[in-house]
RNA sequence: GGAGAGGUGGCUGAGCGGUUGAAAGCGCCGGUCUCGAAAACCGGUUUGGCCGAAAGGUCAACGUGAGUUCAAAUCUCACCCUCUCCGCCA
C-alpha cells in the first residue's frame, strides 16, 4: 500500500511512476486524492463536534451531581450526537472506498529499475557457467522422468487433475533431499533462521503481503473457513511480525522456510502445460528479510547472491535478469529473476525471484521498528525464492542426463540421497 | 464439538456509566548520589488521525464489530481468541 501522504504531497510523481508500470493504475490517483481530501474535511468536522460534546457532557455530569436541571443541554447534545453519527457514517464509507482503492494500487518502481513494457525489456545482469554440451539430443524432463519411473504425470492427473506432480522412488527422494539441501545451505551457510509455517492462511495475512484483495482468483480458498492455501512461504513468513513493533537492533531478520506452494494459475490455461514447469502445487524454499530501510537494497543484492549460490553449488548454468517497470510484481519496488538453463526445453526457466518490497507490505501488515531516535517506522520487507523446486528438478534432470538415459547428479547432493549420485532405470 | 472462566499499556494487575488514556508494581530511559557500580530518591515512559512552521491543540483506541446513553474500559448483542475440564483424535 502506498503512503497516502506521498500521494497527497506528490501526486504527479506518483502518477508518473505508476504509469511506468503500464497497467493504467495512475488513473486512480485523482480519485484517491479527492477521497482523501473529503475524508479529512469530514474528520475535522466530526472532531469539532466531538470536542463540543465532550465538554458539555462533562458539564452535564457536574450539574447532575449538584441536582440541577440539565434537560436543555441533554437535548442539544442529542442533536449533536445525531450529527456526529451521520458524519461518522460518511467517514467510514469514504475510508472504506479509499482503502479499497489503495489496496489495489501496486508499489512504485525504484529509480534504478529500467523502464520497459514486458519481459522482452528486462536487461540481463550477468550469467554464470555455460550451456552444457551433449553428444546426443537432450530429452525433456518428462521423458527422462517417466523412463526412470521417478515422475508419473498420468497418475498425478488421476489423483488430482492436470498440473500436479507425482514423484516416485528416487524422484521423491530427490525432491526431499533438495529441500533439505536448500534449508541447510541457507541456515548454516547464509544465516537464515529456519521456519516451518502453517500452509493455510487467513485473509488478513493475505492482504498483508498483497495477494488480496486483487488476486483472489489466483488463490485456492477454503470457503467454509475463509482460509487460503499459501501460494508462497512469503505470505506466512512475512506475516510473522504483523502488527508488531521490532527493535532496530533486531534488524535485519533473516528467515527461510520450506512450504508447498499452491497456485490456481487462473488465466494461464494452455501455457506450458507439458511436464512440471507450470503446476498448481510445487515445493519451494523461500527467503524473507525484515530490513532497516537504509540497508534494504544491500540486503537485496545479498539475497540474490544467496539464491545464485544454490545453482553454483549444483553446477547449473543460469542468468540473472532485472525486471523492468512493466514486468514487476504487484508489491515489488525492484525484482531480480534468476533463470536456470534447461537443455531439454532449450530455454531458461525462472527458479527465483528476489524482490525488495520496501514498506509496501509492512504498511499493509503494520510491521514497524523503533529507530535510534525512538520513532516508529515501517520496516522494509524482502522476499526471494531460494529456490523453486519443481523447475530446479527439471534443470537437474535435463542438465545431468546421460546418453544411456540415467541421470548423474552433482556430488554435493550425494549426502542427501543416501550416498547415491546416479538415478538409473530398472 | 460440549461446559465454565477470561481478554485493559513492554509485562503483572486495578478500574461505582461522568477530570480514567487509564491506579499500583515490575521493566525500560534520563537525572541526583558514587572513584565506579548497586541500593535509594526524583523525573520520564502506548499508538494513530486531523490542524499547526513550531510550541501546542484536538479527536480516536481498554480483543473485533454493532447497539443503549448527553456521556461507555465500565451496560446489551454478535463474532474472534486464550485458558481449564469433558468428548474426539494423528
Amino acid at each position: 500500500m502506498l503512503d497516502i501522504k506521498l500521494i497527497r504531497d506528490n501526486p504527479d510523481a506518483v502518477r508518473k511512476r505508476l504509469a511506468d508500470r503500464g497497467r493504467g493504475d495512475e488513473a486512480a490517483v485523482d480519485k484517491i486524492a479527492a477521497l482523501d481530501q473529503r475524508r479529512r474535511k469530514l474528520v475535522s468536522d466530526s472532531d469539532a463536534l466531538k470536542a463540543l460534546r465532550n465538554i458539555v457532557s462533562k458539564e452535564i455530569g457536574a450539574l447532575k451531581s449538584k441536582g440541577q436541571d440539565t434537560s436543555d443541554k441533554v437535548a442539544a447534545m442529542k442533536k449533536v450526537g445525531d450529527d456526529i453519527a451521520a458524519l461518522d457514517r460518511d467517514i467510514t464509507a469514504t475510508d472504506e472506498e479509499l482503502r479499497g482503492i489503495l489496496l489495489t494500487i501496486p508499489n512504485l518502481p525504484h529509480p534504478s529499475v529500467p523502464e520497459g513494457k514486458d519481459a522482452a525489456d528486462n536487461p540481463e545482469i550477468r550469467q554464470w557457467g555455460h550451456k552444457p554440451e551433449f553428444t546426443f539430443k537432450p530429452k525433456p524432463h518428462w521423458e527422462i522422468g517417466e523412463a526412470l519411473d521417478i515422475l508419473d504425470f498420468p497418475r498425478a492427473t488421476k489423483i488430482s487433475g492436470s498440473g500436479f506432480i507425482l514423484y516416485k522412488g528416487a524422484g521423491a527422494r530427490l525432491e526431499r533431499g533438495l529441500i533439505n539441501f536448500l534449508l541447510d545451505l541457507h541456515t548454516r551457510g547464509h544465516g537464515y533462521m529456519e521456519i516451518f509455517p502453517p500452509f493455510l492462511i487467513n485473509r488478513a495475512s493475505m492482504i498483508g503481503t498483497g495477494q488480496l484483495p486483487k488476486f483472489e482468483e489466483d488463490m485456492y480458498r477454503l470457503r467454509d473457513d475463509e482460509l487460503y492455501l499459501a501460494p508462497t512461504a512469503e505470505v506466512p513468513v512475512s506475516n510473522i511480525h504483523r502488527d508488531e513493533i521490532l527493535r532496530h537492533e533486531q534488524l535485519p531478520l533473516y528467515y527461510c522456510a520450506y512450504t508447498p506452494c499452491f497456485r490456481r494459475e487462473a488465466g494461464a490455461a494452455g501455457k506450458e502445460t507439458r511436464g512440471m514447469i507450470r503446476v498448481h502445487q510445487f515445493d519451494k524454499v523461500e527467503m524473507v528479510k525484515f530490513s532497516h530501510p537504509d540497508s534494504s537494497y544491500d540486503e537485496l543484492e545479498k539475497m540474490v547472491a544467496n539464491a545464485e549460490k544454490v545453482l553454483q553449488l549444483l553446477g547449473l548454468h543460469y542468468r540473472v535478469i532485472l525486471l523492468c517497470t512493466g514486468d514487476m510484481g504487484f508489491a515489488s519496488a525492484k525484482t531480480y529473476d534468476i533463470e536456470v538453463w534447461a537443455p531439454g526445453q532449450d530455454a531458461y526457466l525462472e527458479v527465483s525471484s528476489c524482490s525488495n518490497c520496501e514498506d509496501f507490505q509492512s504498511r499493509r501488515a503494520n510491521i514497524r521498528f523503533k529507530d535510534k531516535d525512538g520513532k516508529n517506522r515501517f520496516v522494509h520487507l524482502l522476499n526471494g525464492s531460494g529456490t523453486a523446486l519443481a523447475r530446479l528438478f527439471v534443470a537437474l534432470l535435463e542438465t545431468y542426463q546421460q546418453a544411456d538415459g540415467s541421470v548423474l547428479l552433482p556430488e554435493i547432493l550425494a549426502p542427501y540421497l543416501g550416498g547415491v549420485r546416479t538415478i538409473r532405470g530398472k
